[in-house]
DNA sequence: CGTAGGGTTGACATGTTTCAACATCAGTGG
DNA sequence: CCACTGATGTTGAAACATGTCAACCCTACG
């Protein structure tokens, strides 16, 4: 088996070699279309923790594809406070909400040594006018994750401390089955901080739910590894602890 | 000067006559996009109060933007929660959730009697295909979307009641500002139910606050219209109140 | 005038924050 | 190898904001 470094590598040059092609931007592409996106991306130097992919306010000039690792995406809003706004893994893109007028609305930041795939937004942008399949394809992730943004909004307004962690280790352990990988034990990258500041809750509270969802033999916390023991009991507590709606 | 009615039909009709174009899809596309953007555009009936203009898991056939009047969308999770994840003035967009896969995410639904474009997709998508100010327009929209959503995430996260109705408020009348419309005096076209279910906060709470703010002297509050008093005032309850982010 | 829906107000219960102490772990240098 | 240190995580007690439940008010409308 090659060394894991040159794995890497050599997994970084081609799209059509990925292992992430259906979840990142290529799925959909045939393969002609997709071998004059592989032209444009760039896989640079491994990026290790807490290292800056692009910061708030910057120019567009590239979006980021996770190859491997984890990174994070940070708002500072007028008033200084830090809201992180998701977690990123493999073929998850950074950088949409940069279109809006070609500056970065919030940072990205690596939770770990990771590697990015580094695509120039001039190329793709006339790469896209030349490729409906990819046009679509931008579209559809970005409106996904429009989705997905309102599927956590209704997680942060409406769910207790036990709902959100519950309903967030879910939400790992679900993307972390679509890529594969062993879906019952879901590492956590960031550090309890950032988890309590992505539910808006304080670490405090954080680490009280998850002790008592342990000792409840719902999970089984490990520093930095949470198993899942049993998850309806889990998928039972992220739905109790909603509120009720009121009548329109 | 012609009867509201007959106003309005001929306002509908063209994009290029519209007072809108500048905040609605036609923004940055020459007069010959334009046309042909226009051509796919139906005015159709007014909309009455609480009618739906397209539901949740609808396959997606047109997107709507707000010609005049207001829409609120709504999302119902899995546990048969309900959380309103907007509310929509003349100019916004109603529908882009549904690129990803083709169906509504969420539903929409008139506050009031309103009027709305709706463009069909299939057509629209085809024009986007020949027109590259079209694409770019698009995507730069529902970027935008995505950083607002940003921003909301931030401020239901956040920040205490009095934070988040500040901000609900001054959001409102923000958007009367880029409509040309008087920013002090801001029409609550939602009931205070829906209030409360955007901000994730029980009505007796968005009572309560309102009141509060109006015994400041910050606000006034008659039935279904507040006038903003003070506006600094509310400037600063609306970042009070927000907790101090841990250290990352 | 009476009813119903929407909105307001009050008293009490509860979950989460706050503040502070303590535990654990990794890295560093003696 | 061990003691120290700082960063990170856990636990406890008390304060506080918001939810809950119930009563009441108001306005529109038949």
């Amino acid at each position: 088996m090659a060394p894991l470094s040159q794995q890497m590598q050599q997994l970084s040059e081609t799209c059509s070699h990925c292992s992430l092609r259906y979840l990142c931007l290529p799925d959909h592409l045939d393969s002609h279309d997709l071998e004059k996106l592989e032209r444009l991306v760039d896989s640079g130097a491994p990026v290790l923790a807490e290292t800056e992919l692009f910061a708030q306010g910057e120019g567009l000039t590239h979006i980021y594809a996770v190859r491997n690792g984890s990174a994070k995406t940070v708002r500072i809003d007028e008033e200084g406070f830090e809201q992180i706004l998701g977690f990123y893994y493999p073929g998850d893109i950074l950088g949409f909400d940069g279109f809006a007028d070609q500056h970065h609305h919030c940072s990205a930041v690596a939770l770990e040594t990771s590697h990015f795939c580094r695509i120039p937004v001039d190329q793709l942008d006339a790469l896209v006018d030349e490729l409906p399949s990819l046009r679509q394809r931008l579209v559809r992730l970005m409106s996904q994750v429009l989705s997905e943004d309102g599927r956590m909004m209704l997680t942060l307004g409406r769910k207790d401390s036990e709902g959100r962690i519950s309903s967030l280790l879910l939400g790992l352990s679900r993307r972390r089955a679509l890529r594969g990988m062993p879906a019952s034990s879901v590492p956590l990258n960031m550090k309890r901080a950032d988890l309590a500041n992505f539910l808006s809750m304080r670490l405090e509270t954080v680490s009280r739910v998850l002790t008592r969802l342990q000792r409840a033999g719902v999970i089984k916390v490990s520093q930095n590894r949470v198993d899942i023991l049993d998850r309806d009991a889990l998928r039972e507590r992220s739905s109790r602890g909603a509120w009720v709606a009121d009548q329109s």
